[in-house]
DNA sequence: ACTTTGATTGTTTTG
DNA sequence: CAAAACAATCAAAGT
C-alpha cells in the first residue's frame, strides 16, 4: 500500500484524500468563520471567460439530462424545472448503485475531458500572461474595463 | 429564482 | 508544512 508513505515523506497524492479511515485528526470544535470565505470569493472576481470550460456534471446530471426528456413526455403538463428537479432526485436515490453505476461511468469520462480541455485553457492563459511581462499574480487580469464584480443573480 | 445531487474548490483547523 | 475536514459554490433546463 503507497498509501502507508503518505504519512512518513508527505509523498501527498492529489485527490487520493482519504477520509480518516485509519487515524482521525480529532473533531473540529471551532465554528469556522464564513464571513472569510465569503470576502475572499469576492475578492476572487471571477472574470467572465467564454472560453473557459465548464464543471462537468456529475453521475446525477447524466442521468438528469435522460430523465429530463423522459419526464416530458410522460409528464407534457409539468414546465417547471423544480418538479423534474425533485422527480429526479427522488428517482436517483431510487436507483440501485450498480443502475448509478454507468452514470458514473460517464460522468467521470466527461471529467476527463474537463480536464483536458482545462490543459488546454491554461495553457492560453499561460501564453496570454507571458506576453505581459511581470505582472500576471495578480488574477486582476482586468485589461481596459475598469468595472468590477461580475453580479449577475441574486436579486 | 426555483430544484435536484454531486463534485470540486476554497478556507480553516489541527497535528 | 501538510493533511484532513468542513463549507460553499456551480454545473443544466424551462417558465
Amino acid at each position: 500500500m503507497f498509501l502507508v508513505f503518505c504519512r512518513m515523506t508527505g509523498a501527498r497524492v492529489k485527490g487520493a484524500m482519504k477520509p480518516a479511515e485509519d487515524r482521525k485528526v480529532g473533531k473540529r470544535k471551532a465554528p469556522l468563520d464564513r464571513s472569510s470565505i465569503r470576502k475572499a470569493k469576492k475578492e476572487k472576481k471571477a472574470k467572465k471567460d467564454p472560453s473557459k470550460p465548464k464543471r462537468p456534471p456529475s453521475a446525477f446530471f447524466v442521468f438528469l439530462e435522460e430523465f429530463r426528456t423522459t419526464f416530458k413526455k410522460e409528464n407534457p403538463n409539468v414546465k417547471a424545472v423544480s418538479a423534474v428537479g425533485k422527480a429526479a432526485g427522488e428517482m436517483w436515490k431510487s436507483m440501485s448503485e450498480e443502475e448509478k453505476g454507468p452514470f458514473e461511468v460517464k460522468a467521470q469520462k466527461r471529467k476527463a475531458e474537463y480536464e483536458k480541455q482545462m490543459k488546454d485553457y491554461n495553457e492560453k492563459q499561460e501564453i496570454s500572461a507571458n506576453g505581459r511581462d511581470a505582472e500576471e499574480v495578480n488574477d486582476e487580469g482586468n485589461e481596459g474595463s475598469g468595472e468590477e464584480e461580475d453580479d449577475e443573480d441574486e436579486d
